[in-house]
DNA sequence: AGGCCGGTGGACCATTGAGTCCAAATTTGT
DNA sequence: ACAAATTTGGACTCAATGGTCCACCGGCCT
């Protein structure tokens, strides 16, 4: 007994989160009706409110919470020590790799869209993302450069929002040039015999 | 008689789509409906589907068009000759104001999500429209720098992709500090006595 | 003047999808 | 084993919304 959710309550919300990730990935949250949830976790409509009882905010919430830690793992162990040049190179190329092979989609993106309205969770979700994501970046690059604090800061927030630009308009257009030069050009100064463009 | 559409005809649809963007500006293009728009230009379903016969997605879409000539617009007479780095700092005070102002909303951003799915058309119109900024911000930097036409059209991608990163993270978090750094550190190296962060 | 074609009104239809409800099945604690 | 609580099934309600249809109006051209 714990919280009112036995061990086999706990196995079915988590089932109904993931499986909703999957479907929102390849969908997108818009589309991801409560049917379709249902059909993919075989489970009943009772058991959809029974673990989410507000519903399917509730339940897009959840899976969002899930991509959001998703989204730092895939640029692990990366990301976790951006100490060296070699390492900054790999992230980047983590980071490319990965939003090439995501291509069109975007699970968090849609999901946020879809919440977006009403949900203050859908903001704190990502405030906490970016600030987590903007931390590890802003650690690389005080531990690879001299730079003040308050240009490593700088510094970070750009790659990171690089990153998230290249991401819209490579799916917006289908184009990967941009996140490239994007994250080319962010992250160049931090190249310790700095000078060309890679 | 202009494809079947008299002088009052073009009136009519052209309130429709101004209409219909102020909507979507306001509560977002998914949660425009169709008798919004109706209630909104005083006109009856019929009229909708006469003038916009793909119905939703058509009106949709048009509205698209008319918000991605607006993202251009609001960036003149700047945008249009970026030969002096005042002009530069002038255009990005504009971008700056410009995505502050607007906050939260993203009217091309809810309009293409929205359509999304089915649509080549979105895709289109947010080509031309990054390839026409591109094109000017590349034409920005031909002519405050002398770098090579390759690095000159990274550069001008980068500033680009800077752009909708920040404006990302401004709509996600309200926080503009992301779009600042984005914006300052891809066109201080433009500077011509480049050095500080501004 | 008169007819044609575009413009307009609005009732009506069909579908979809979120959320409710209650009863049956199963599990857990004692 | 028994009672309480949890989990599950699935039919049902209800509102929203996109789209269809047809009749009427009204301006423009000859």
């Amino acid at each position: 007994m714990n919280k009112g959710l036995t061990a086999k309550g706990r196995a079915t919300r988590q089932r109904i989160v993931v499986a909703t990730a999957l479907l929102t990935r390849e969908k997108g949250a818009a589309e991801t009706t409560l049917d379709d949830v249902r059909a993919a976790t075989a489970t009943s409509k009772s058991q959809l409110f029974h673990y989410f009882p507000e519903g399917r905010s509730d339940i897009l919430t959840a899976v969002a919470e899930y991509e959001a830690g998703q989204v730092l793992d895939v640029q692990q162990p990366f990301l976790g020590d951006l100490s060296t040049w070699e390492s900054w190179q790999k992230w980047r190329q983590a980071v490319l790799d990965h939003y090439i092979e995501l291509g069109q989609r975007c699970p968090l993106g849609s999901l946020t869209t879809e919440l977006g309205k009403s949900s203050a969770e859908a903001r704190a979700i990502l405030t906490t993302l970016f600030t987590e994501w903007e931390e590890a970046l802003f650690l690389g690059v005080r531990t690879l450069t001299s730079a003040e604090p308050e240009a490593a800061r700088i510094r970070a927030r750009s790659i990171l929002a690089a990153i998230q630009g290249g991401v819209v308009m490579l799916q917006a257009t289908g184009v990967t040039d941009y996140l490239t030069a994007a994250l080319m050009t962010s992250t160049d100064p931090l190249r310790p015999t700095a000078e060309g463009t890679d």
